[in-house]
DNA sequence: AATATAATATTAACACTGTTAATTTAAATG
DNA sequence: CATTTAAATTAACAGTGTTAATATTATATT
């Protein structure tokens, strides 16, 4: 009786297939200039397929998204375990995540600034990957803090001014690239730095 | 034989008017959401009219932005004039630039996150507002690091952290409006304190 | 094995989009 | 009034997201 695991197995491939094809034409060439007819070319079935594994377009980059967040997620994740010194690791983390930023730019984009144009609530309710990412800044912030590395602010504002230094750097990089940038290395490693030292005791 | 004037003086009355019904449309239902018919609508003429007076689509956003960044321009130097400490002018301006992007955020997305991405020249060369807007920072940090407020860091280095903090905060704030910040007010005045303690000697 | 049932995929259609070319209307000049 | 020039319009094209109705395929039942 596996029939019916197997069909739900199917579903769930040619789900990530459809996933897989959005992600990469929307990464390419845009999410504005991708169209449903696109990414049914390129999976080679009718574009109104897709509309029996998602509910619309905005709903495809919202997977999309998601997906995206779980990576960033793990690159994080990853790197927390070999850093015990928490200013240290919370310094890694920034400079993880900016780059994470510039090797994604469209995906970054797509999670963070297009998708909360079209699609109001913001991803970051609870339970969400985009929570436990935030979360994740919220643990090394607040470690920081106990430790009296930092400041003592409150860890909720400590973090935000965090993501706003990294937010910032990392957009302003992808968007404006041709820009007379200070050698990019540089510049992210003076924003982590300076906001960083702005914070502590 | 001031027809020919009359007649310029009419072009340019049409222009202002379509411009300020894309403005208008842009920020009110977004960039994409907006079609020439719409605008075309609001002013009362055929949608191809608009293509007597704008290249396209994007040459009408291209315009639009200009016209924001001549005001975000006026409304920092305006501020500069009653300021003679220069760590207290720069807080006072990153304040401004948060808040002016707060006050009119569809423009301010339209102008920072938008409009790179559908032109690529990023309207900030020679002469154009976008560079003065960033030579008003360039002063202003200069001034800073001369008078050995700030540590010795290149100026643009310094400015360039500067605009990735603010730039950072503001879009955060339109775009994730129901993530649980810290009150505004007290979240701006963070970044900026803690960015400019951050450069201090 | 043939048939009924359910799941999946497709075709056709709707009301839109940005933009171009050809045409009409209006104004200014001779 | 006639002619030239400028301005605005209509018609059209190829494309968009999405829905409803239809066809196809695979499973379950007799």
């Amino acid at each position: 009786m596996g029939t019916k695991e197997r069909r739900a197995r199917e579903k769930a491939q040619l789900r990530r297939q459809i996933l897989s094809a959005a992600r990469e034409l929307f990464v390419n060439e845009g999410y504005e200039n991708v169209s449903m007819r696109k990414i049914a070319n390129k999976i080679e079935y009718s574009p109104t397929t897709i509309y029996l594994y998602f509910n619309d377009k905005a709903d495809l980059l919202d997977s999309v998204c998601k997906e995206t967040l779980l990576n960033l997620l793990n690159t994080l994740e990853q790197l927390k375990k070999d850093i015990s010194d928490p200013v240290e690791a919370l310094r890694k983390s920034g400079r993880a995540y900016v780059e994470f930023g510039l090797k994604y730019p469209q995906d970054y984009k797509l999670t963070f600034v297009m998708r909360p144009q079209f699609q109001k609530g913001l991803g970051l309710e609870e339970g969400s990957v985009g929570e436990k990412v935030f979360n994740y800044l919220r643990e090394m912030v607040s470690e920081c803090i106990q430790q009296k590395r930092f400041r003592q602010m409150d860890v909720e504002t400590t973090g935000q001014v965090l993501w706003s230094a990294v937010h910032g750097v990392t957009l302003l990089l992808i968007d404006f690239p041709d820009f007379p940038w200070t050698e990019k290395d540089k510049l992210i490693d003076a924003v982590i730095h300076t906001t960083i030292k702005g914070l502590k005791t």
